[in-house]
DNA sequence: TTGCTCCTCACGTCACGTGAGGTGGC
DNA sequence: TTGCTCCTCACGTCACGTGAGGTGGC
């Protein structure tokens, strides 16, 4: 009984409501219309685009393939062709967002050592910045990436929690023929952290099992507060609650079930 | 007394021969003409383009402002206008590095989830990778980097260690009004790692202290053995030399002086 | 009548790739 | 004469942004 029910806009709705539903512009669903991607099923007697609920569907669907990085065109072949192998496709797609990872980190790291090596609060000219550039060329280029590993007893117990408890990306558990985890990973932002079982051969241990802890891990998030209230609702063991720390962060910290620290913590401006 | 010396082309280099010395087309040099960010100072009677030296130390500048990401127009600016501030673009530029490595990196780990997930060898349908694809939505977007924190007795020692024996990039270390470190950094690839000094308080002591180590670093580098030899010649206390392990990855393990284990390792193929 | 949304062209973007059709030097 | 490189247009790319000039419904 919605006041709409019988107007012409119940059978669909018009380019602008769409656009503003899905963040999209007009411009982009004209677009889309002229590359045969997503028509509009009606028109209004003026000649106004009407998408039902169908076409609806059907955006709702290149707005996700396209969130997977896929090219308009591709997404139109994952959609149409129904022998398309979107699978294949998108196992190339991580391979190519890998090198393109690395590639943008090494970038990063030798902006960064560029920026360093002038800046003592003073701004570099630009033939300054050119002569450090060339001799920078020389730099070890070897490391490429950093993982932090946490030792656990039960690592499916603590990967679930992780998960559940601080909202990081579930991963990978790897187990033995026996049926044992040997190794697990959680999903963390910029990239990945494992989990390792307890060995005595290369003495490592949980901080339970230990009694303290050898090392710890900051997570950086948007809103610190945010996740300290999701935390606490999923029952995290709160070592001290967000609070402005002096070397400028918005920080607070917990443990995990085998004692590991956690801060979540955020840059102030 | 080479052959060339006198020869017309001895005042110029062609086009092609300034192309395939720096890796660029054609086309490519024709443009940047066009322009106006290089120009041949010369042409032959014949309206061949004649680069000079002056002219190439031009390219090699712009091609290394172009590997630090700048756009052409960007590069030109920061060549010819010496009032021009190189520094805060660049430093705008790292802060879009790193909201692009975040994006990168979340969109690499959903793929990941989504193909994991479905992954049994067979082939998914896009139907089905469309359905995952749905239920992955919920997930959180709020984390966005993490940074192993490791944790010592003496800072400064252990930085410098990581820097001289494992060739880790050096960071800022940070001290009280005492003059103690309370805190360091390291550069590591994709971004940095933290040193802490221990703390009762908070129950996190070196592994030297506890006997174990509750946590240890895995570093990606591009060639293990080399960084293995660089290692042992600067002294370093290795636990295995690099192995081919079943778990696809080459690598070698170490200890630095206060017991915390890293292992230097690179995906096989 | 005034705002707002809608319509259809149509040019611009960024760093070139890719021919088309023709000339100059070994 | 045959190959090779060089020349100058000029269109295409990808996913729209940005007007221009005009119409339709509340």
């Amino acid at each position: 009984m919605d006041a709409n029910e019988d107007r012409p806009e119940s059978v669909g709705r018009k380019v602008g409501e769409v656009a503003s539903a899905t963040g999209l512009t007009v411009r982009a669903l004209h677009y889309y219309e002229e590359i045969g991607l997503l028509e509009s099923s009606g028109r209004s007697a003026g000649g106004h685009r009407l998408y039902s609920s169908t076409d609806l569907a059907r955006l709702y669907r290149i707005r996700s393939l396209q969130g997977l990085g896929l090219s308009l065109a591709e997404v139109g072949r994952a959609l149409d062709d129904p022998a398309w192998h979107l699978g294949s496709l998108l196992t190339r797609h991580v391979a190519d967002l890998d090198r393109r990872l690395v590639a943008t980190t090494q970038l990063r790291g030798r902006l960064n050592h560029l920026l360093g090596s002038v800046e003592t609060g003073r701004s570099p000219a630009t033939e300054e910045l050119l002569d450090v550039l060339e001799e920078m060329t020389m730099l070890d280029t070897n490391i490429q990436r950093r993982i932090g590993i946490l030792v656990y007893a039960d690592l499916e117990r603590a990967h679930d929690h992780l998960v559940e408890v601080f909202g990081l990306g579930p991963g990978q558990l790897s187990r033995d023929e026996d049926g044992n985890v040997v190794h697990g990973e959680i999903e963390a932002g910029d990239g990945v952290l494992w989990l390792h079982p307890e060995s005595e051969t290369y003495g490592l241990a949980s901080p339970h099992t230990l009694g303290a802890a050898s090392a710890c891990v900051a997570v950086i998030v948007d809103d610190v507060d945010a996740h300290h209230a999701r935390a606490v609702e999923k029952g995290a063991d709160i070592v001290y609650a967000p609070v402005d720390q002096p070397y400028g962060y918005r920080e607070y910290s917990a443990r995990d079930p085998e004692g590991q620290l956690w801060s979540f913590m955020k840059p102030l401006d």
